[in-house]
RNA sequence: GGAGAGAUGGCCGAGCGGCUGAAGGCGCUCCCCUGCUAAGGGAGUAUGGGUUAAAAGCCCAUCGAGGGUUCGAAUCCCUCUCUCUCCGCCA
């Protein structure tokens, strides 16, 4: 949610801002809604003192031993005139509150604007792809040869778009998972969290899932409004919910390994084929609290605490920022970053990296006491994939197959793997 | 799943229809006193919002959440959520 004030003050330039990302605001309902806001918020607070003092006087009275007759009479109407003047109030304000939910956060001035994804600014790459001197199979090819994962199975138990993983290919899946999360926590300065795996509608509405992206998500069938998470970002960011947080403690960082959950409904039809795009993958979530003056910076290092996942994986990839119009709803920057696929011969997203700035905070009343002024204040908020699991395990595999159809274990992962040096 | 108890400010804890945004204590901050430490005295110490160019001031809201009764609700009624205790069941 952005600053109300901003909706408020600075309409006009802040509707420009938006259209920078394609989104237009509907700027004379606004400023009319806006001003009808005002003017029955005075007059419910004037009503509101009236009856306040009426009913002192009444309390007095009655101590003194005084007739309150006269004085309830004078009252009487103010009861329905108090109802409806909240009524008009509450109408106006969920109108407003509606349409600011729905308001995309600004991006940040450093942005690229652009249409689509082609205008991507790419910003370094990283390795070389490997070259091969053979045909470069693709992670089906790969792993369904000697049985270690099975696509029909899934869908026998479940449906499309869900994967089975077996044997040496199950444990490198896993392996992958405990060496993100040593990485974090003893490299990068990380707690480790374990959070549930499902939320309620309050959270996402935290974190901006709700109430625009509902479609997208998997929701729990039962007395309770339970949704699957989508992402860790959900869960872990929602840890600083209705939370002043100390300055002695700030910045929080914690990464949590997670399933997530994704229903990505009107995506039909793009990466059908493997694990790319799936209804449940795992992910290592990188999650941090900062204070708004480092918001900017943290945003450098957890992309480069996602980068130096695939470095030590020594897997080729690419650092994008991403153009207005292929930001997330509540990102105000975001760095994608794209781990080279040699079945795919390009470059597929891996990690995506965001600062929220107060966005996500204004939402989730997640604030810090800033010792300058003592007062609590909006923090910022940032995540990023640290990282795909499923698609990391994609990514070792074909850049790390061989002719025979074996896979080679990178350095860094052996010690996860017993010291197994291929998976055959 | 069954039975009961509870939810008040940073914490503990009063209040059970009227000058209570909330006694008292602890903690914290500042000041005074005291030749160390300790003790003592005083003041302050929630959050959001409106009005304002801003501040001060004034006003409104908030005692788990939402609704209701009333001139007036932390206090009464209803619904929900969460916590605790006992029993059952279980990983």
């Amino acid at each position: 949610m952005l600053d109300p004030r901003l909706l408020r003050n600075e309409l006009e330039s802040t509707a420009e801002q938006l259209a920078r990302r394609g989104f237009v605001l509907d700027v004379a309902r606004l400023a009319e809604l806006e001003t009808r806001r005002k003017q029955l918020q005075v007059d419910l607070q004037e009503l509101q003192n009236q009856r306040n003092s009426r009913s002192k006087e009444i309390g007095k009275a009655k101590a003194a031993g005084q007739d309150i007759q006269p004085l309830l009479e004078e009252v009487a109407d103010l009861g329905d005139r108090l109802k409806q003047a909240q009524e008009d109030l509450s109408s106006v304000q969920q109108e407003l509150s509606q349409i600011s939910l729905g308001v995309p956060n600004l991006p940040q001035a450093d942005v690229p604007q652009g249409e689509d994804e082609s205008d991507n600014r790419e910003e370094r790459r990283w390795g070389d792809p490997p070259e091969f001197a053979f045909a470069p199979k693709d992670h089906v090819d790969l792993g369904s040869a000697p049985g270690w994962m099975d696509f029909e199975a899934a869908a026998k138990l479940t449906g499309s778009r869900f994967v089975v993983l077996s044997g040496p290919l199950a444990r490198m899946h896993r392996a992958l998972i405990q060496f993100m999360l040593d990485m974090h926590t003893t490299e990068h300065g990380y707690t480790e969290a374990y959070v549930p795996f499902m939320v309620n509608a309050d959270s996402l509405y935290g974190t901006g899932q709700l109430p625009k992206f509902g479609a997208d998500l998997f929701a729990l069938q039962g007395e309770q409004e339970y949704y699957l998470i989508p992402t860790a970002e959900v869960p872990v960011t929602n840890l600083v919910r209705d939370v002043i947080v100390d300055d002695a403690y700030m910045p929080r960082k914690w990464v949590a390994h997670t399933p997530c959950f994704r229903s990505e409904a009107g995506s039909y039809g793009k990466d059908t084929r493997g694990m790319i795009r799936q209804h449940q993958f795992e992910k290592v979530e990188l999650v941090q609290a900062v204070r708004p003056e480092d918001s900017e910076q943290a945003l450098e290092d957890l992309t480069g605490h996602a980068e130096a996942v695939l470095q030590r994986l020594g897997l080729a990839y690419r650092v994008v920022t991403l153009c207005t119009s292929d930001l997330g709803f509540s990102s105000a920057k975001t760095y994608d970053l794209e781990v080279w696929l040699p079945g795919q011969g390009q470059y597929r997203e891996i990690s995506s990296c965001s600062n929220f700035r107060d966005f996500q905070a204004r939402r989730l009343k997640a604030r810090w006491r800033n010792p300058q002024t003592g007062k609590p204040e909006l923090l910022h908020t940032l995540n990023g994939s640290g990282l795909a699991v499923g698609r990391t395990l994609v990514a070792v595999m074909e850049n790390f197959q061989q002719a025979d159809g074996s896979i080679r274990v990178p350095e860094a992962l052996q010690p996860y793997l017993g010291g197994l040096q291929v998976l055959e």
